[in-house]
DNA sequence: AATTTATCAGACAAATTAGTCTGATTAAAA
DNA sequence: TTTTAATCAGACTAATTTGTCTGATAAATT
C-alpha cells in the first residue's frame, strides 16, 4: 500500500471540504458522506489542524475548514502531514544509506519512479481535484456504488 | 512503505541467491548475512518456494535455491508472491470499483504513475541485479555500513 | 446563565504486520 | 543405522496501524 488508511481518509477529507467551499464542515457531516469513522477521521483531521493544514472551530457552526486556498494545497502536503515523506524519500528496499554513493540493486531504476511519484503529487492542487469532482460529479465516498443512499 | 518488510526481505534473499550461483544456500546464511531474523525469513522464504519460484531442500547440504534462471524472474514476480499486485492495481485513495469509467479525482494522474511503478519492477530481472552487485559490489545487508564485519 | 453542538484529549480495543520459539520431518554424512 | 543439519509447520509474542469510546473544553444559541 503506497497510502496508509489514515492518509487516504485525510485526503478524502480535505477533498470534501475543498469542494465544498463554505465555512467550517462539521467532521460528522464527513464522516457520514464519505463513510468514514467519525472519531478516527478525528484524530486525523486534528493532526492536519495541528500541521496548519485545517483550521477547526468548536461549538454550533463549527468543523474544520482549509487553512489556506485549496489552490495552494497538494496532495503531497496531506500525504506529509499524515505519513511523512518516507515514501518519497527512502530506499524501496530499506537499505540505511542507499544513495547514489552507496546504493541498493535497483536504485538507478527506482530513484525516477520515486520521483514521478512525488511529482505526481506534488503537481495536483485540492483545487483542482475540487472542480473536477464538482463538474465530472465524481465520487469520494468509501460505500460501494449500489450501496449509496440517494 | 510501497514494499512490506517481508517482501523486501524476500526479495534481498532471492537476489542473495542469485549472486551466490551455487546449489541450495542455507536460509542460515542467508538471515546471517542480510541481518535479517531467521525464522522470519523462513518463513518468508517458504512462501516463494510455495508459490514455486524457490526450490528447498531439508537436511545437511540444504537451503533453497531458484526455480528457473533469474533472467527470467523479475522483481515483480517476487514482490507478486508475498504482496499481492494490489499495489500495481488498486486506487491510490481506495476508493471500490475505481477505474476509467467511475474514477476518482487522481485516477487520471496515477495511473500512469503506477503503470511506471509497476513496469519498474517488471523490467528488472534478479540476473540483472545480481550482475551489478557482483561487478559493482553493492551490498544487500540491513546491516549500518560501520557496523558490519569483515 | 444554561443548553446545545461541536472539537480536543487520551485511554482503550481490534486487526494486521512483524518477529520469536519449539518441535516434527527429511536428507546427507558418519 | 545413528547422528547431524537443514526445512517445514504452527503456536505464540510484540509492535504498529486501525478503530472505538468517554469525558473535557469551547463557542454559539436560547
Amino acid at each position: 500500500m503506497v497510502l496508509s488508511k489514515a492518509c487516504t481518509y485525510g485526503i478524502l477529507a480535505t477533498l470534501y471540504v475543498a469542494k465544498e467551499n463554505k465555512e467550517f464542515v462539521p467532521i460528522r457531516e464527513l464522516s457520514d458522506e464519505l463513510h468514514i469513522s467519525f472519531h478516527f477521521l478525528t484524530k486525523i483531521l486534528q493532526q492536519l489542524t495541528a500541521q496548519g493544514l485545517l483550521i477547526s472551530l468548536k461549538g454550533p457552526k463549527g468543523g474544520v475548514k482549509l487553512a489556506k486556498d485549496p489552490a495552494t494545497i497538494t496532495y503531497y502536503d496531506v500525504i506529509r502531514a499524515i505519513d511523512g515523506d518516507e515514501v518519497f524519500t527512502e530506499c524501496v528496499l530499506g537499505l540505511p544509506g542507499c544513495g547514489h554513493e552507496a546504493p541498493c540493486p535497483i536504485h538507478e531504476f527506482w530513484s525516477p519512479t520515486r520521483d514521478l511519484l512525488k511529482t505526481t503529487f506534488v503537481s495536483q492542487s485540492l483545487e483542482e481535484s475540487a472542480y473536477q469532482i464538482n463538474e465530472l460529479k465524481l465520487r469520494l465516498s468509501l460505500g460501494h456504488w449500489n450501496l449509496e443512499e440517494e
